[in-house]
RNA sequence: UGGGGUAUCGCCAAGCGGUAAGGCACUAGUUUUUGGUACUGGUAUUCGGGGGUUCGAAUCCCUCUACCCCAUCCA
């Protein structure tokens, strides 16, 4: 693990450290109603892997709260996903349909408590009263239910006496709430519907926002992670376990950013139109990027969880290019699978000086893999190479076979171009060649030069494969729907043309079909008669061998010009008061406008006015330090004054301590409320500004870092700041950092 | 439009007042019987824009802009 952590590692280590929970306990919650994909693998990766991290646990839990949607077969796609991967999560799993008592117990709770009650009206006029986004919405006439009427009904309701939809439980919390969930959310609703698990027992489920949180107090969750769509969703999270009362501890949310991958899409409403309309073949396509798409493709799970973790966790969303996952199959594979020679479209050469046969010992891996294994090759008069390899009217640095350039096949031969036999219309169809005798890989003695060495195989012995050749599903980078799917992200390849020992010996699954990419024999129709390998992913291919590539069309987007808002005016006494501070008290524009703007702001700070005369100084902290602070509280709350912050001011002014000094015994006053110059005397805070003592610690800095002197003297004048700043540090903060500055600048040009 | 989020290289992403990490991609070179791999180097005078505070700002303050989420009896 590097120096950093995630945000949400960083949370789980603070919460830890002050005690807040014994152990860790997260939880990979996915509700069983369609197959896992890449996105879901992210979530696996970081639940599971903080659990591992700090030595706690994971459960897999099945969000099974809604029985029309949810099946059995998902569950079992999930599991598998969390296997496949490596991960084991704690004892059996989890159901939330398990914890359904506990969580009706909790909903007569809260109803007995007067926060929830039985509302009656159908779904429009719910919608209706909920109100909009600008416009607070109205409670319905059936909030005001007694508590025996809500238990009633909410018993009925649950022995199936109502129809779906005639009643619904909601959490009684506020219609006007400027968050819109929160205006008294559902928490049950009738479903006369059979669950896959809990049958027929229930004529009512619970709903997310009550069922999960509760689910994971339940399983003594300690962090919830989610994603981010469900930030507007923790204040219900918080809401009802605060109102239960529940023991503690009990667990937080957070949410972090899900993934997107270009040309792809991740939603189970795209994905599932993909399958249905039969664009791809089932969830398990290797074109797809659920689990059993890569992993029909022949990814490994380490690839991916490489690829999870190479990524990150933030909170903005972003789109992954495919080109880093790409590259994570690459460098898995890479050290891993055997190499063999595959031509994946024929062209026939007669080596026309060869007669016999022979058979060639090869090794399975490269030089730098440090894996042992060989097999045979046949070799003859006759063989394939792949038609790409031979050109007649090569372009300029082009490598391999070509009238005039020679080059060697693999383990075997260099061959010299002949004749090109071609068909009426001119096509190629065969070349003959002849060998060099002394050119044998391993004793080539013949001198000649070849700038490459290219796969082919022995005509009597190759076996033919099917090779399907995967691409990208769609041709968009951020793919819309159908109308975006690539025509060619599929290519079924039916003569291609393997050596022997990969289907006689089966060294391995996956291999790298040299110089094309890495393949993997197909699960599902691989047979021995009929081998069908999927290609995984190509090697990466140096530009010049590319080719001429639609180098994408650099496309000259006009520079986004920022078009700046408009500022709401200010009011009357706003503008009095900005006109007061500019002209009778000339603190600049700026500051005289966040002032004004602010009453409490601007009360603040004539309140320190009165104190001290200084009122430049005064406005600057008071704008840029207490606004910090009365952002979240009233001046009533504050721990510290006005009178503390003129008091402070007048310190600095003095050059008692220096403005940095300031920042930090201001940052003191928040916390505890002690006066400044308490603090100033209690911590020694008062600043050194005789160079006498200063100079010795910048010779001492400038003699610890001679590479930065160097740097600095070469131009690189941001190091100054470096240089200052070791010094400060050096006198935790108390040398005045004018004077050093000065001193530093002064001591550096020698 | 009210609320909640987010903006650092082509793509991810560190950074939390003192030298703009790292990976992918790109690129140049070395090695190479894979135009692969490995290795070495090059890639942000600048952090969405504009101001302000400070000796010093990606980091603090003000302001503007853009994008995402929320008005399912889905999760």
């Amino acid at each position: 693990m590097s120096e950093y952590k995630d945000f949400l590692r960083t949370i789980v280590e603070e919460d830890l450290k002050a005690g807040k929970y014994k152990e860790v306990v997260t939880r990979f919650p996915p509700e069983p109603n369609g197959f896992p994909h890449i996105g879901h693998a992210k979530s696996i990766c970081i639940n599971f892997g903080i659990a591992k991290d700090y030595k706690g646990h994971c459960n897999l839990r099945m969000d099974d709260t809604n029985p029309t949607t949810e099946d059995t077969r998902y569950v079992e796609a999930l599991k598998d996903a969390v296997q496949w991967l490596g991960f084991e999560w704690d004892n059996s799993v989890r159901f939330t349909s398990d914890y359904f008592s506990q969580i009706h117990g909790y909903a007569i709770e809260l109803i007995k408590m007067g926060k929830a009650y039985v509302d009656s009206v159908d779904e429009e006029e719910m919608r209706e009263l909920r109100g909009t986004v600008t416009e607070a919405g109205k409670r319905s006439k059936y909030a005001e239910r007694s508590v025996e009427e809500n238990l009633d009904l909410f018993e009925c309701m649950k022995n199936g006496e109502f129809k779906d939809g005639e009643h619904v439980l909601r959490a009684k919390i506020d219609m006007g709430a400027a968050n819109m969930k929160l205006r008294d959310p559902l928490l049950y609703r009738i479903r006369h519907a059979h669950h896959f698990r809990a049958g027929d027992a229930w004529a009512i489920y619970p709903m997310y926002d009550f069922a999960h949180c509760l689910s994971d107090y339940i399983e003594g969750v300690s962090h919830s992670i989610c994603t981010l769509e469900f930030e507007n969703n923790r204040d219900i999270y918080d809401w009802v376990l605060d109102s239960l009362q529940l023991q503690p501890p009990r667990p937080y949310q957070h949410e972090f950013a899900r993934l997107n991958i270009n040309y792809t899409v991740m939603s189970k409403r795209k994905l599932l139109e993909l399958v249905e309309t039969g664009v791809v073949d089932g969830w398990d396509d290797p074109r797809l990027p659920t689990i059993e798409g890569y992993k029909r493709r022949g990814y490994t799970p380490e690839s991916i969880i490489n690829f999870c973790d190479g990524i990150g966790i933030a909170k903005a969303n972003s789109m992954v290019d495919v080109a880093q996952l790409e590259f994570c199959i690459r460098d898995d594979l890479n050290t891993k699978v055997p190499r063999v020679m595959a031509v994946l479209d024929p062209l026939k050469v007669t080596i026309t000086n060869y007669d016999g046969a022979e058979e060639i010992e090869a090794s399975y891996y490269p030089h730098d893999v440090p894996k042992e294994g060989t097999r045979i090759l046949p070799f003859s008069r006759e063989i394939y190479i792949d038609r790409a390899d031979f050109s007649e009217s090569p372009e300029k640095g082009y490598f391999r076979l070509t009238p005039t350039q020679s080059v060697r096949l693999k383990y075997a031969y260099i061959i010299t171009f002949e004749e090109a036999i071609k068909d009426a219309k001119g096509n190629i169809v065969e070349i003959k060649v002849s060998y060099h005798p002394d050119s044998k890989s391993g004793e080539d003695t013949s001198g000649i030069k070849v700038k490459s060495a290219i796969q082919w195989v022995e005509t009597n012995t190759a076996k033919n494969v099917e090779v399907r050749v995967y691409d990208r599903l769609f041709k968009n980078e951020a793919p819309e729907g159908l109308e975006d799917i690539n025509p060619d992200s599929l290519k079924v390849i039916k003569t291609a043309l393997i050596e022997p020992s990969v289907i006689t010996d089966k060294p391995d699954v996956r291999f790298q079909f040299e110089r094309e990419g890495y393949f993997y024999a197909d699960p599902v129709d691989y047979t021995d008669e009929k081998p069908v390998f999927n290609k995984i992913v190509a090697l990466k291919e140096s530009s010049a061998k590319k080719k001429k590539t639609p180098q994408q069309a650099p496309k000259d987007e006009p520079k986004k010009v920022q078009i700046d808002g408009e500022v709401v005016p200010m009011s009357e006494e706003e503008q009095a008061l900005f006109d007061k501070y500019t002209n009778e008290l000339k603190l600049n524009s700026e500051v005289a406008n966040t002032l004004a703007r602010d009453a409490k702001l601007s009360s603040f700070y004539e309140e320190a006015l009165q104190t001290l005369d200084s009122p430049v100084a005064i406005a600057n902290i008071v704008t840029n330090d207490v606004a910090r602070e009365l952002k979240q509280v009233e001046i009533s709350e504050l721990k510290f004054t006005a009178k503390d912050v003129a008091e402070l001011v007048k310190m600095v002014n003095e050059e008692l301590i220096s403005s940095k000094i300031a920042k930090q015994v201001f940052e003191e006053m928040v916390k505890s409320g002690e006066n400044p110059t308490s603090i100033v005397e209690a911590k020694g805070l008062v600043q050194i500004s005789d160079p006498e003592m200063i100079a010795p610690i910048i010779e001492e800095v400038i003699a610890k870092n001679p590479d930065n002197v160097e740097k600095f003297k070469a131009g690189n004048t941001k190091l100054l700041g470096f240089f200052v700043g070791q010094v400060l540090k050096a006198t935790q903060g108390k040398a005045n950092p004018k004077v050093v500055n000065a001193l530093v600048t002064q001591a550096l040009k020698v």
